[in-house]
DNA sequence: GCAGGGAATGTGAACGCTAACAACGCGGCG
DNA sequence: CGCCGCGTTGTTAGCGTTCACATTCCCTGC
């Protein structure tokens, strides 16, 4: 209202005339351009402090032809996984200079990826990072007709984009065996949802070290990453007496089956075993804790910003990468030996 | 590299040309202007899907002077609380046609958050949401120098900015009467960090419940939002025979505590009856199911934004808004009556 | 003393769009 | 018949940068 708040911001020709040089002096100084007299830098830097002056983003922008800004896209950011890894990579995107601009998906699915793809696009996003593992995702992004470097995050071996991803079944391995060595005769499975990479790598690697020990593999119980499903499915194992093991598909689901096991007076360790996966923060202090796959969503986050950036100052001769970080098992208090 | 991935992008002239008409006529279809001829219209409309034309809304925004851009800056977006407000603020703004650009500060310091806005401010973001409740982001609001309107959230009346939060003090004073009413004799609280707003409107809530019905007030035994630090305030609770009630700062302490509970061999709620903050999905299936106070974090991001965009548009004009959510008091198996 | 060269600086033209105004065509009215 | 006015379209001028190139300056070496 008052015209001191109607003064526009002052452009880079507003320095110019205070510093006494032309504007494009001042670009090189804002630049870091390294021919400008020392002298002439100073008082440029002087005049920009005086006036208060900052570059117009978006100005530079439209000649330079790009945003320094990254699209994330991503499903469900409620969720302990996807969070941590998009605050992953933000810290890494902000670390190395650029923007992050979100979206976040109600539903998965190759329109709402391709959607958000577009969207991002049109605001001129130098490269995007999707966080979604979902297959269909991945499939989504299989002939994406954006000019823009992505790199998925979780996704399969698409061919198409650079991946990178937490090793899946060796983490599946892992806790399988766990539970096998502590003479379980065989591991039953709480699965995630069908359709979640994330969750196919942890039936194969269950299935992989079942296989591997000549034990049966029993029908896994098919859940939705929610504590509900793992109660639902936790009641249905509890009326079992032959189940001494399970593997479950996260931690949440996990926290189901105990609240189940606990309601039927199934006591965990001693009666059964149970192993999570993700190693959520609430996991150390389960009744009992827990005993899970731990994965470094920050580092994959981190780890995707690196392939991205890579991937931008190679240009289009850029050729996919693929990275898998290792899980790291985590034993806890809620896997004992089985009562022979 | 080939010639077919080099051909730049079409620009608006070049859809001028193919329709016959001039670009600005093309603009006009894209900005929907009423005078254009509906035949017109349509062959502009052909010719840019012909050419896969996309506007470039960098160009545009350096002449209208607005992103369509609004800014968030929030701390640790690993905890459900903000996780879930700012999935609500990304919904909320890009169901109104605005992205969303993030910075996640992994400390809270007035320069912190002074820097955020400016990085924000300099990208041309046309208004930011604060999720930052923590009385020295509040402060660090208190004299912005950015021309961009702000919001806030979860900061207390601060008086200089819109604010919307969920009225922590009635949550609080809830889940206190409740411990009351069934008899406790009084309540103890773990709370969260001093210098978070949310620590203090709950202390404040079960202070005052507490006063209202004659009952000393215990003093708080202090904890960091984690799980660790309500299991170590759990045990000393655990060793204090007087102790039946406790109103905990979160949900998260709370499962802590409810783990050196069960490893003292106190069992809730027949000897202790314990209480919660936020509702966390994992609540409902802790070993008991927790009893707690819902804060609807979607309903604050939207309201943030809807709040947000009411400035944009009454410019600089508006004044500042107060918005609180009430709380919503959940009963489980985490309390029950004082023995007597 | 003057040509040559590199460092420092200035100039003009984009970048792709929108805003303001100008121009055009057409029908109705005096 | 000519003029006004309105709906429609075109023209021009920026927006605030950077880039490519031109220019100036000063120093060096013969």
């Amino acid at each position: 209202m008052s015209p001191s708040h109607e003064r526009r911001q002052p452009v880079m020709a507003d320095v110019a005339v205070r510093a006494g040089v032309s504007h494009q002096t001042v670009s090189r100084v804002l630049n870091g351009h390294p021919n400008v007299r020392a002298e002439t830098r100073a008082r440029v830097l002087q005049a920009i402090e005086q006036l208060g002056y900052r570059r117009n983003m978006v100005a530079r922008a439209l000649v330079t032809k790009h945003t320094r800004t990254l699209g994330v896209v991503s499903f469900d950011t409620t969720l302990y996984g996807p969070a941590s890894t998009v605050y992953g990579i933000e810290q890494a995107a902000r670390a190395a200079g650029y923007f992050v601009s979100m979206v976040s998906l109600r539903t998965i699915d190759r329109a709402g990826v391709r959607d958000a793809l577009d969207y991002l696009a049109e605001q001129g996003v130098d490269g995007v990072v999707v966080v979604a593992p979902q297959r269909s995702a991945a499939r989504a992004l299989t002939d994406m007709p954006t000019g823009v470097p992505v790199v998925a995050v979780g996704a399969g071996h698409t061919g198409d984009v650079s991946v990178v991803s937490v090793e899946q079944v060796e983490g599946a391995r892992l806790a399988t065996r766990h539970l096998l060595d502590l003479g379980h005769e065989t591991v039953w499975h709480i699965s995630g949802p069908s359709d979640w990479l994330e969750s196919e790598g942890r039936v194969q690697g269950w299935r992989a070290a079942l296989a591997a020990a000549g034990r049966p593999a029993p029908d896994p119980l098919p859940g939705d990453w929610s504590p509900r499903s793992g109660y639902r499915a936790g009641l249905r194992l509890a009326a079992m007496p032959e189940v001494t093991a399970v593997f479950v598909g996260n931690d949440q689901m996990a926290l189901g089956a105990l609240r189940a096991f606990a309601e039927r007076g199934v006591r965990v360790p001693e009666q059964i075993s149970i192993v999570g996966f993700d190693d959520i923060p609430e996991s150390e202090f389960f009744t009992p804790p827990l005993t899970t796959v731990r994965q470094d969503f920050g580092a994959v986050g981190r780890c995707s910003i690196e392939v991205l950036l890579r991937q931008l100052e190679a240009g289009p001769e850029w050729s996919h990468e693929r990275h898998v970080v290792p899980p790291r098992f985590v034993v806890r208090a809620s896997t004992a030996p089985a009562c022979p």
